[in-house]
RNA sequence: UGACACCAUUUCAG
DNA sequence: CTGAAATGGTGTCA
């Protein structure tokens, strides 16, 4: 629950094609509208974008990747390096997967993994991790967009590098969570000149919808391994 | 020799069992209805009792209401009470039924109703309380299917209890909803040795699509009363 | 108390 | 595929 609200919608084929700020009033230029393409926003700006120029979703198989970027500050730029991540995990603990896309230079790379038993947080953080493994000497800056708060914050308000030096107490004194994550992410941040940045998930940003697209394929692949890492956190409560 | 006229009919396996005042519309709940069961009386006292009494509905070996399971695992068992049940509205929140289908030693019986303004979720739950309500001293366990997932966790998974062991408040402090049908329904469990058990909707299973068909005939129906628990917790929240 | 994320099921309208 | 509502859960942090 708690999703944000859509209150702008954007009718780009319908009776009368415009934003609506009500549900209803859009559905009644859609409704039975042979081949109606809408889609629902929380901003007026995002519904204007989408109607500019609106993404469609990627068609499954072929795999030409040119992602059309409705807003010009989602556009990678040539004089950094740009990384997107998502991770999920279905049932939260259960399966679940990351998905990552590199672009440097105009060039994609695509990297996703999963687990058989991990958490959604865990695999935020992994996908951050496995992005910058990939990275063997950046000689430019990295952005790195993540939709986890709970990844950027860690990062960019010192959670983490406070965690560590506590002995990965937390304010509170109990233990953080996830350190073998935290401590590769800190360690490998540490090689890139890095920037974290927030994006809001599911928001019709490309790369991010293809992150999430390679998440979830890679939660729901069978025969995926076990997340030693979380596991162990098991191990330990059940001592 | 006048014959004393019919004025209500009695349909007993049909698409919307119960008695009816006029042919055309018994009828048209029987007609090209496979093993329909139906008669007509002069007194709707008398209708009502043959209705009531599930003897004639079950007799062994009569072309009586049989599916063809396509799973065996979708087969009544002999050794226990089978229940099948489903909800639905339409519009959600608004007009809304409940199918029922019981199976005791190959004797179906089935049951349904409707109110004019309720939700999906508390029709799903009026429907296992209906099927327990019919259930008068069952010698065998019972076996309920629902695709409700809110159902089978409320049960399962213990919510339900929970919630009405922390004065029907949810794990957030939050009112837990529908506190009138949860409450009967947990008393009726009690009396039983019951099992509930999910079943994945409209997935080929004949007595949930039974049920569902029960279920929107009834929530179609006009005239249908008040869901008085589904009103008070409106004026609840409007006070 | 707040935030972000992950998800499950059902129902309904096209 | 697009949209809506009704219901519930966890992972994590300040």
């Amino acid at each position: 629950m708690a999703k944000a609200k859509k209150k702008y919608y954007a009718v780009a084929v319908g009776r009368q094609p415009g934003i609506y700020e009500d549900w209803l009033d859009a559905e009644s230029q859609v409704k039975a509208f042979p081949g109606a393409k809408f889609k629902g926003f929380s901003k007026r700006s995002e519904a204007g974008a989408w109607l500019a120029d609106p993404v469609y979703h990627a068609a499954p198989g072929n795999r030409q990747y040119k992602p059309r970027y409705p807003r010009q500050d989602m556009k990678p730029k040539d004089d950094e390096i740009t990384i997107y991540t998502d991770g999920g995990s279905i049932n939260n603990p259960g399966p679940g997967g990351y998905g990552v896309v590199i672009v440097d230079n105009g060039a994609y790379r695509e990297f996703s993994g999963g687990y058989r038993l991990t958490t959604n947080n865990r695999m935020e953080l992994m996908g951050c991790i496995v992005a910058l493994r990939k990275l063997s000497g950046a000689d430019k800056p990295v952005a790195l967009y993540s939709d986890s708060s709970y990844v950027v914050n860690g990062i960019n308000k010192g959670w983490a590098r406070k965690w560590r030096q506590n002995g990965w107490l937390k304010s509170d004194k109990r233990p953080a969570l996830n350190t073998d994550l935290w401590d590769e992410l800190l360690t490998l941040s540490d090689k890139f000149n890095i920037r974290f940045n927030w994006v809001k998930g599911h928001a019709g940003n490309p790369l991010n919808e293809r992150c999430d697209e390679l998440a979830v394929a890679a939660a729901r692949r069978h025969g995926q391994p076990e997340d030693v890492g979380y596991s162990g956190k098991l191990q330990r409560e059940d001592i």
